[in-house]
DNA sequence: GCCAACGTTGGC
DNA sequence: GCCAACGTTGGC
């Protein structure tokens, strides 16, 4: 029986975020939505993107990983936005945690997820990612949890949000939306919490870049 | 196939 | 470090 939870929308940490600002090198990311990336999906008829007009399939994503450093069974799960960065072509091994070989043949000995439960919770998503989809990388499990990038998907580094997006501020907006029906009135960082990879409708992900350039809420 | 116990996630 | 939330497990 799943208690409602009586911690919502807790105090906005005064912490300032720290962020280093927009970091120069973009990537040119602009890749249309309707391009089916396909990764060897040879089903001709199920070019997902052209099932409707676009509108609810997931083409963005929210995926989780932790900035501080946290051992889990021996091995240091950390990976911020700075690591992905500093990666060979600001790009991440994702191989290894599609296919749940989470040992230390990792290719920089890092990786983006931290547990082989968490990768079974998230397994369909991960499937339903396509090359080239966008997504916020998110920090979890540290001081400020929040949105600190930008991705695209099959990982690689596109840029650093503007500003830090915390955990709280979306929290607000998604108090906000449920009563007026806004575009993070359903998102899924907080009606399915636990996700580790998980969708954003065009929305969602809409809703949150235009945040950027607004001040903290 | 139900459901309580358990383990993990992750905000606080 | 605490503990709510929630996915998984396993007994029945």
């Amino acid at each position: 029986m799943p208690k409602p939870r009586k911690r919502l929308a807790g105090a906005a940490g005064p912490t300032g975020p720290d962020n280093k600002g927009p970091a120069g090198k973009r990537t040119k990311t602009k890749n249309p939505v309707g391009t089916s990336a396909t990764l060897g999906n040879s089903s001709p008829e199920k070019t997902s993107a052209s099932k409707n007009c676009g509108k609810n399939l997931s083409s963005y994503w929210l995926m989780k990983s932790e900035p501080e450093s946290r051992l889990e069974k021996g091995v240091d799960v950390k990976f911020s936005i700075e690591d992905l960065k500093a990666q060979p072509k600001q790009t991440a091994c994702w191989d290894g945690v599609r296919n749940y070989q989470f040992t230390n043949g990792l290719c920089s000995g890092q990786c983006l997820h931290t547990s082989l439960g968490v990768l079974a919770k998230a397994r369909n998503f991960l499937r339903a990612m396509q090359l080239g989809q966008e997504a916020f990388f998110y920090h979890s499990n540290c001081k400020e949890p929040g949105i600190a990038g930008l991705v695209k998907v099959d990982v690689q580094f596109v840029r650093m949000m503007k500003r830090y997006i915390t955990l709280a501020e979306l929290k607000t907006h998604y108090q906000a939306h449920k009563t007026t029906g806004g575009p993070l009135k359903n998102m899924a960082l907080f009606t399915r919490q636990r996700l580790s990879v998980q969708p954003l409708t065009r929305e969602e992900f809409d809703f949150i870049l235009s945040l950027e350039e607004k001040e903290p809420s």
